[in-house]
DNA sequence: TTTTAATAAAGAAATATTTCCTTATTAAAA
DNA sequence: TTTTAATAAGGAAATATTTCTTTATTAAAA
């Protein structure tokens, strides 16, 4: 199994990456149990996605199996991780310390996955008494004030749907290369600004439309 | 404009589905501004997505525009509503009450989109005293009680990593349909049960990979 | 040692999705 | 009324992604 610098310029798709921590996750699960190694198909079992997948995906990644024995995990893990750049630590703000800003700056997974949540924001004062993994916290006032001192990449959007685009503008405007839109409302944005939304309500539709169509799609778009 | 029932059994893509909740979100914001309709072109500006992917999205369930006027934003909101089942109510349980927990419960837009929480369950018996939005908590031991009482469609899952798999084993044994997945693990499951997860990890993957190849990808795969 | 069966690799094919191109429509301007 | 320009529709093309097929490899069994 390899897993160096990829020097052709292949063009990794889209899907392959967001499967990519999928895989993570679920080789973490293994490892440390009875087999040092794991093939295609026995992940693809677990996971519902078509093995071959599976090893296109790795082979995206430049990482070569063995025949008959499959992937080493650990070594796999370690090759994901290098991919995913989860070494490399991106720093971030949150905008919105409500249940789900909360949930998010607690969420352990960041530390591992290279983001770090260095300060949290919100318009109601009362919220910045709270001490949630002693992050720093202030009004949305000294936004500006506060990245100036910090240039960040991310931001992580965390406030109620009628809020998001100001916040967003307000990002936009102080120098964030990505915002991370939780909210509910899609955001207008340059395009040299990277969006990501994770939509609460697209998987909700998926969800309801697998429900009414009773066909829950074997394989197929089944993990993400 | 029309809409009516699709006799044609025309293959929605996934992608297409999972756009239009965005459309609905962003028409929510553009109603009772200063126009009636809303052209292709003029969506396109505002979410990245490419006009004529709109046109199509539209389309496949059955909507036509009018030339050089657009979509009357209303009865398109109407129609997308109705398409994405908002008005048919799906039951559903959420296992956790951390702060994700609490977040999903207190999600106002689930009401406006056919799902209502009705019961939530935790390991910790300190957890249920809460009370968030008058929702009835149970411990965990009492989910097939509970469930047996009001057969539920879509379970929740809200937990740590660690538990999410017992969790869902715990649904499946007990009928539920779909399972929404928020935690970081990705679940094993029977084919005929519809998972969907809410990758948090997936995103940042996407975020971290567009930042370091800097290649915001313009309206390509933009918004989901 | 030889055979067998499980597996990965690599390229081809199939499928899915997006984008383009042409045509038709129509509101607004001339 | 006629012309113009903006727009949607529909089919074709291009692109992206997944799945299949064949071949090669190799661990384990005979």
């Amino acid at each position: 199994m390899t897993g160096e610098k990829n020097n052709k310029t292949t063009i990794i798709p889209i899907p392959t990456i967001r499967r990519l921590p999928l895989y993570h996750s679920f080789l973490l699960t293994v490892r440390d149990k009875e087999n040092i190694h794991i093939s295609a198909p026995g992940i693809a079992k677990e996971l519902h996605i078509h093995p071959t997948q599976i090893i296109k995906d790795f082979s995206y990644i430049n990482v070569k199996g063995r025949t008959k024995v499959g992937y080493e995990i650990k070594g796999l893990i370690k090759i994901l991780e290098d991919f995913l750049g989860y070494h490399i630590l991106r720093k971030a703000f949150i905008v919105g310390i409500g249940n789900l800003g909360i949930a998010l700056i607690k969420y352990h997974e960041f530390n591992n996955e290279g983001m770090e949540i260095i300060a949290g924001f919100d318009i109601d004062s009362d919220k910045l008494e709270t001490n949630i993994n002693n992050l720093e916290l202030f009004h949305i006032n000294n936004f500006k004030e506060r990245i100036n001192k910090t240039p960040i990449d991310i931001g992580i959007i965390a406030v109620p749907a009628c809020q998001a685009q100001e916040i967003a503008d307000l990002m936009i405007k102080n120098g964030v290369k990505a915002i991370w839109n939780f909210s509910a409302t899609p955001l207008s944005a340059p395009d040299n600004i990277i969006i990501e939304n994770t939509s609460i309500d697209s998987s909700l539709a998926m969800i309801k439309w697998k429900l009414h169509e009773n066909k829950p799609l074997i394989y197929k778009n089944r993990v993400l």
